[in-house]
RNA sequence: GGCCCGGUAGUUCAAUGGAUAGAAUAGGAGUUUCCUAAACUCUAGAUACAAGUUCGAUUCUUGUCCGGGCUACCA
């Protein structure tokens, strides 16, 4: 048995009554594991199904006979639990009793965890770039990370929330630069623009400027012209140029489609704006002073950026890293893997990890001359995360182009036996894409965070405007308003789906205010708030039996929840719950619509009714909660 | 080439190996003397293809076709 820290659900009751029935009947051990169990299908009378085919084999009898002889047993001996039953087929539908739902009414629905089952967590996610904006990719990102965290807080974890700030490398220093060359002394009170779009200006300014220069490099190299080329690439190109000239465009399209790629790649590094942004890559891992206060300067501006987006959307961290700070603490690795045979050095002395035996590549840890890559930085990191907040489990929340990458950085760690290997976990999550297909920062068709935000609460102010009176407003409830069904939108928009889904986001129907979305199920709530504060149930709901179809359906519904919330932590899906709050919403609708609350046929329907009325809006509230959304009173 | 994902109504998403594959949206038809019509009710519409395992397959296996990702001494 089970440390009884959680009132069982209902659908475990019907289990291990079950496996008791059949353990009386046959004589036989049977576990509640061992019971299959689904809720009835509607166009079928009951409420739970006991699935029989998966008995039928042990126990060699006809499905009818197991189940009509089952339910026999369980509305004998669990008539406080079972008042009717019906075999069709290879299935056992059980009636549950009105009393056992209404119990269940008066005690909330809080979840306690049992202390045993309680693990440390830390959960990265974000993850910014500080040459940048936020995009809709990072929405996705903070809002499933933030949520994950929150449900398995819930769930009665130890969580850690953090952040590992992407602030340096050769990204940066192409902002640096091209403010250096083209700013002109340009800072966000100047031009009034918000720091991180004026640095991700300056990003993009940069990228125009390697891509002009490298057309004129092309030209100026195809001539035989090698000026301004550092001289170990000029062997190289010769070459390259000479390859894709002796190659037919048409019959070896593919072939030559590839070098040049490759000679693109080696043009746009030899570009003067890319030897001058190398150049200060060095002067910064150097030190030197006007570089770093440039450097940091530009941070500035950038966080300061991110901090309001972050405040904006409700985004926040226990502790934030910066890999200014963290990148170079994955050296020791290297040698501690050289010494116990897990790595090897090259001739060059470069040192790699050998993965074939696992079905991978050989992987680079070092390069040749000494300094670390992104692997090693995450060595690095993953091992600091673990000294000073002992995790069971450190969740990584990533998009899936870097499965490859996490599933090496969990292999190295095995292989090195770090204790904190087994808990890293990738949550793996799908991109967002356009209808065209991927976003590119390249093609200008990302979308940016602050504008999404922007538009989908100004698109909730002239809904609003439409629906409601906003007399009933003041201009301060009316603004905390928009942002909240603004926010609520995005947000249940983009966690309704599966997370290791990609998914699609048309920016021209842009996201729905009806049905499956978020606006639908704050409007539930604020109906029953209005409802509730007209009148609030009293202590007890009495007896309201019998219970019509709807109201037991939702009271099934409600007391689902500590279920539904122990699946979405063990599976970190924020979608189970939209998806759950969802049915709760659409079938408490279709519970009101057809049944009156406040002016039902007897004092006792009233006081179920406002009763389903309160737990209703409570779950829904918990549930958008744990999805980062607000649910206004009114609306 | 190798490795990893994915393919469900026109579209966007669901479905621990279980009954007649659910929703939303777009389409068609209705519901406001009754607690907010951002709602409710009805209607029509889908598992890429082919084998296999199974009492039963959207789900598991294999093959084919079609998408996407990774396969950097970038991060």
């Amino acid at each position: 048995m089970r440390p009884n820290f959680e009132p069982m659900s209902l659908v475990a009751r019907v289990k291990e009554a079950t496996a008791a029935a059949l353990e009386s009947i046959n004589k036989l051990p049977f576990y509640a594991d061992d019971v299959v169990v689904s809720t009835t299908k509607p166009e079928f009378e009951g409420d739970y199904t006991v699935v029989l085919f998966s008995l039928v084999k042990r126990l060699g009898k006809q499905p009818e006979a197991l189940g009509n002889e089952l339910g026999a047993w369980l509305t004998v001996n669990h008539g406080d639990l079972f008042t009717a039953f019906n075999v069709i087929k290879g299935f056992l539908n059980l009636t549950l009793a009105d009393s056992v739902l209404l119990a269940g009414l008066e005690t909330p629905a809080v979840f306690r965890p049992t202390p045993s089952s309680a693990r440390k967590v830390m959960v990265e996610y974000s993850s910014p770039n500080t040459n940048k904006p936020l995009h809709l990719g990072h929405l996705r990102n903070n809002f499933l990370g933030w949520s994950v965290a929150e449900i398995l807080k819930a769930a009665g974890h130890d969580v850690r929330k953090t952040c590992i700030v992407n602030d340096r490398g050769i990204h940066i220093c192409k902002s640096m630069i091209a403010w250096q060359l083209f700013g002109d002394g340009a800072t966000p009170q100047s031009t009034t623009i918000k720091g991180d779009h004026l640095v991700g200006d300056y990003y993009v300014r940069c990228e125009t400027a390697i891509k002009e220069q490298y057309e004129t490099l092309l030209g100026q190299t195809k001539k035989n012209d090698y000026s301004g080329i550092e001289p170990e690439a000029v062997d190289k190109l010769q070459a390259l140029h000479a390859a894709i000239d002796s190659l037919d465009p048409d019959k070896e399209k593919e072939k030559r489609q590839k070098l040049v790629e490759e000679r693109k790649e080696l043009l746009r590094a030899q570009t003067p704006i890319m030897l001058k942004a190398r150049q200060m890559l060095v002067d910064w891992e150097n030190g030197k002073p006007e570089v770093i206060e440039l450097w940091k300067k530009m941070n500035a501006w950038v966080y300061k950026g991110f901090d309001e987006t972050y405040k904006r959307i409700g985004t926040d961290f226990d502790k934030t890293y910066y890999e200014s700070e963290t990148y170079l603490l994955g050296r020791r690795f290297v040698d501690m893997g050289v010494e116990r045979g897990v790595f090897f050095r090259k001739e060059d002395g470069s040192v790699w990890i050998d993965l074939t035996a696992e079905g991978l590549d050989e992987k680079l840890v070092l390069r040749k001359d000494g300094t670390s890559v992104y692997i090693t930085q995450d060595l690095g990191l993953a091992h600091q995360k673990y000294e000073e907040f002992p995790y069971d489990q450190s969740i990584y929340v990533i998009a899936d182009e870097q499965n490859y990458h996490m599933k090496v950085l969990k292999l190295i760690l095995q292989k090195l036996d770090m204790p904190y290997a087994g808990g890293i976990e990738h949550l793996s999550y799908g991109m967002v894409e356009l209808p065209s297909g991927r976003m590119k920062s390249r093609e200008g068709t990302v979308v940016d965070a602050d504008d999404i935000v922007a538009e989908m609460v100004r698109e909730s102010e002239t809904r609003t405007a439409e629906k409601s009176n906003p007399q009933d407003f003041t201009p301060e409830e009316l603004t905390a308003l928009y942002e909240t069904i603004g926010l609520g939108a995005l947000k249940f928009f983009l966690l309704k789906v599966d997370p290791k889904k990609k998914m699609v986001f048309n920016p021209e129907e842009s996201i729905d205010f009806h049905g499956f979305t978020g606006p639908f199920i704050q409007y539930t709530h604020a109906r029953l708030r209005s409802i509730l504060r007209k009148e609030s149930p009293a202590a007890s709901t009495g007896a309201a039996s019998p219970l019509f179809r709807l109201e037991k359906e939702l009271m099934l519904l409600l007391e689902q929840y500590p279920a539904i919330l122990q699946e979405a932590a063990s599976s970190f899906s924020p979608a189970v719950i939209a998806n759950y709050i969802y049915a709760v919403a659409r079938t408490c609708n279709s519970f009101y619509t057809e049944h009156k609350v406040l002016k039902a046929e007897s004092e006792e329907k009233k006081q179920l009714r406002l009763r389903l009325c309160e737990r209703t809006a409570d779950t829904i509230r918990e549930g958008m909660h744990l999805l980062g959304i607000r649910v206004p009173e009114r609306m």
